[in-house]
DNA sequence: TGTACATCAGTGAACGCGCGTTCACTGATGTAC
DNA sequence: TGTACATCAGTGAACGCGCGTTCACTGATGTAC
């Protein structure tokens, strides 16, 4: 970041500012967050980064473009954060899906811009064959863990990975979208997103059999 | 609709519109199924209507009140859907129960400018407290389903059924995000919606004990 | 049945604004020799 | 080490556009008597 001419007299403005393409993304990043998705454009984050409204043209072909590129950062470090939590399933892989589900439910909270970038503006994944990418192997996370865990299960019972990873993802986005948002259009949750997360995965896995049934937990 | 002067001469306009509320929400569907909510203009809807720009101020506030009775109607609507679906639990709620996730699904699919205006616009719920109360409504009647499915387990295994509620809540509007729109970010599924809907809520039914465990189905 | 009048629900012109996009341009940087 | 030149990454002015909003206005409707 920075100036190319390292001003004398201090002037801080130069020709080149040397890092734009990053500078946008990071102005992208903070209109989301104040404004949601849709309430950015172009000449606004070409403004935050200092720059006139025709520079961000030598980096991103329009605004959607940009916008892609944000969701598809925001899937890498979403696929970090989640292979993080999943840790190769220690101490064991039950512990280890619990803490998939809290980090999933961070995620949408914390990094919230990142989240709505990537959930919320209706990109067309065809265009955008590295957005696509990258969000196929953040749920790539999610379906080696619902591997594992299948693989407690004798093979007769072993449901598919597959199914069980989307059955967990739309449980977790449901309850991130519903009533994990950090906005005002947040519903009211008589217990937090966490506990009803950990509930619901709970009981779906005794469903399969994976940890104990109903009648055995006191 | 139309317009008081019942032309002689055939000129279909006149200087009262007659009906001009119910124009602009139907203008409001019309765009935001087109182009998203984010995609429409008060201007836009009033040409919609065939009324200069000025017109829609004599029925709502402003663009913000117009999205929020479209959502306030696509709630009623939906709970009618549901409340359809549900038929009191007959012939029995588990089959009802069943009945209600595919009428969910639909109406994100089939009414998808109603769901896109109640899910996806982040409207602030305590400034509009009609939807607040149409939303509330629609989601109590999973709840009251919840409930009846919960009846079937003795009272010391019954789960408290707003919990029941919610998760179903959750992994329906999860699997109807992510997989069920109707546009191009939709990401696409080995399987229907519908199917991984119902063996999803079949497992974690199975969990509660509701339905026969794993091993008892063939 | 007719008339006067209040109210309602529109008009249409005007405003300032920010946006997306283009254009010819130019200062800074990197490279070949 | 110096110089010429190509390329890169910006400028800033300009354009046409649609939007939200306001304003004084006016035609149509409903009502009191």
């Amino acid at each position: 970041m920075g100036w190319s001419r390292h001003g004398r007299d201090g002037g801080q403005r130069g020709y080149h500012h040397g890092n734009l393409r990053e500078a946008l993304v990071a102005a992208a990043l903070a209109l989301i967050a104040e404004r949601g998705p849709f309430g950015f454009s172009f000449a606004e984050a070409a403004r935050h980064a200092g720059v006139s409204p025709a520079a961000p043209y030598r980096h991103f072909r329009d605004r959607d473009e940009l916008l892609a590129e944000v969701a598809r950062r925001g899937f890498e470090r979403f696929e970090a954060g989640l292979a993080g939590a999943w840790d190769d399933g220690r101490p064991d892989p039950i512990t280890a899906f619990d803490r998939i589900g809290r980090a999933y439910l961070a995620f949408a909270r914390e990094e919230h811009a990142y989240y709505a970038a990537m959930f919320e503006t209706s990109l067309p994944l065809d265009r955008y064959p590295e957005l696509h990418l990258a969000s196929d192997r953040a749920f790539a996370v999610l379906r080696q863990a619902a591997e594992a865990l299948a693989a407690r299960l004798p093979k007769e019972r072993r449901p598919p990975a597959l199914m069980m990873g989307l059955h967990i993802w739309a449980m977790t986005h449901g309850i991130a979208s519903l009533f994990g948002r950090g906005d005002a259009s947040r519903r009211a949750l008589p217990m937090s997103p966490e506990d009803l997360l950990e509930a619901g995965v709970l009981i779906y896995l005794q469903g399969l059999g994976i940890v104990g049934g109903p009648s055995a937990d006191g």
